[in-house]
DNA sequence: GGAAACAATCGCTTTTCACGATGGCGCCGG
DNA sequence: CCGGCGCCATCGTGAAAAGCGATTGTTTCC
């Protein structure tokens, strides 16, 4: 008796449903069809379509100038036809939404670059896409590992399937008290025997102190901590010298501090590599996208402040 | 630096959110085109279909044997994508319950009707379509309309834009205290003068006394009432004798009370018709569509009842 | 009786859909 | 290291459909 029904679910085109919704609103197929662009005879078959799939008419034709009117079968299917389009409209604006950079971005970080590059990274991308939400991590430096990060900032290789590009050089030098070394520069193996405060043996920390025993130069480490403050602190304070990376001597805003002076090393220890990590292989966000261009500007700035060589013009 | 964005929300298709959601979870394009039945190609330029309406990638291919995997753009379209899909299905699952005769219809009767027609229609319609939604309601007899009714049983011509169909003929006949009258075929004439109970001048009423006058006999209304019962207990006390309609007397029972006896009249007054009436130009639910023919059968059985000549088959 | 408003229908062109075959790419086992 | 293998993209093709303009048919109103 009835028509066939429903074949699939994707039997139905939203096209359809729009056009419906359209003829309900307007009271005609041919105002619909101004509305929609289309003309009276495509909106004519494109309901013909939709009542194809829904097996029955969804409107009664009076014939004459009188409005068109709704059958049960068609209030049935502009009811719930309604809220499809709406849900796809949402779906719309949020695709809209994701592609102008909102949305979630996760970023793993460490110390120095907590300090230094990211405040000018978050400022930026939060100017450019106000309704963004960056959510930053700093992980124990111990087992830095991408887990569900977008980005993370890391100053060595990491293990998985991780691609990076790198940020900047960032050189080793020595942080003494004022008056220890008389040199700029200072030689490796002056610091034979001489008394050290440093980082923990994490991230990099062990491949610099290698490159000192393979000088031949021997340094005792007198106190380890984390915390950078601490650190010059101790070197205020006469216990030794240390050998940190600038980033993060410039992130303690040492090289103004009276007490302190800054050296480089003779030869220098090869520089750590400051790195942002993604999983190898995936799309970006829009958001990640530009979060990685933003993060080597700022980095390609911050080595000109260090070494203002050459002059880079930036938008 | 993004390509276009989402144009209309019609551009979005149902079968390219199907094509992914069958491709997430199967892992594989291939896979997916299996399930939905489609080539693999095929399958391959929905997604990037799907991938030009969103403005992006929405899948990872990592090439060889590895699965794609869902960019953060996919994930957003994924998540939208169901609900729609689920919206989708619930549409047509409703629709599919509409076609099978499930949904609600409003049917509004009058007396006779209500007790002798519509159980029998009601029982059969919940028999053939257990969810289905039956409202009646019993109008005032003066003012009978259509309103928001999808069915009106009603005896007479009605306002409106109205379609009907005719259930039954519903002569008139005479109920009378045992042992009024002798013959079983009472001219119409004996009752000029004769003491009548009788309903109040609505529906029918006023065209049947009419006959009445026009055939010369003015029988003296002692009281009048739509309740049927009080009229036949009337009767029964001999305040008079009453003329009914068929319908009426066999739904009071009337026709197996010892005290009473049911004449006809001579000539016969023309009958009133019980009539199906609908809003003109109306597609019928399914229901409705079927309670109609279920009335009309019922309505023809009955006929078979009161004069069993012809004999007709039903199921 | 004719004009006006409206939807259905008919050809027609252009676009899209789905397919099968082919090609390129990354993994894996010999 | 070098072919198989699994996978997706692409190309060419035929069928289907979308959309359009013009026309027809129907109803209402003047």
């Amino acid at each position: 008796m009835t028509g066939s029904t429903l074949g699939a679910v994707t039997d139905l085109e939203l096209r359809h449903l729009a056009a419906m919704a359209a003829v309900v609103e307007e009271g005609s197929f041919g105002r619909a069809a101004a509305r929609l662009g289309y003309t009276q005879s495509t909106v004519s078959q494109q309901i013909a379509a939709l009542e194809r799939s829904v097996g029955g008419p969804v409107f009664d034709r009076p014939g004459g100038p009188r409005p068109v009117r709704i059958t049960p079968l068609g209030a049935l299917v502009l009811e719930h036809g309604r809220e499809l389009l709406a849900k796809a409209a949402a779906l719309a604006e949020a695709v809209d939404r994701f592609q102008a950079g909102e949305g979630r971005i996760d970023i793993g970080t460490f110390q120095s670059v907590s300090t230094v590059i990211l405040p000018v990274v978050v400022r930026r991308l939060r100017d450019e896409h106000p309704g963004c939400d960056i959510r930053l991590s700093e992980e124990e430096p111990e087992a830095p590992q991408i887990g569900d990060l977008d980005l993370l900032f890391y100053d060595g290789p990491l293990d998985g399937d991780v691609e990076h590009v790198k940020l900047l050089d960032d050189p080793y030098l020595l942080v003494a008290r004022r008056g220890t070394f008389s040199e700029h520069s200072v030689p490796l193996g002056r610091l034979d025997g001489a008394p050290l405060v440093a980082w923990p043996s994490t991230c990099d920390q062990p491949r610099m102190e290698e490159a000192f025993t393979r000088a031949g130069a021997n340094p005792k480490i007198v106190f380890r901590t984390a915390g950078n403050e601490t650190l010059l602190s101790m070197v205020r304070a006469g216990m030794g010298s240390a050998v940190l990376p600038w980033l993060a001597i410039h992130a303690a805003d040492a090289e103004s501090d009276d007490r302190l002076r800054v050296h480089e090393l003779r030869p220098a220890i090869s520089p750590r590599e400051i790195c942002l990590h993604w999983r190898a292989g995936r799309t970006h966000s829009p958001l990640a996208a530009r979060a990685i261009e933003i993060a080597v500007e700022v980095a390609s700035d911050l080595a000109d402040v260090r070494l203002p060589r050459r002059r880079r013009g930036r938008s």
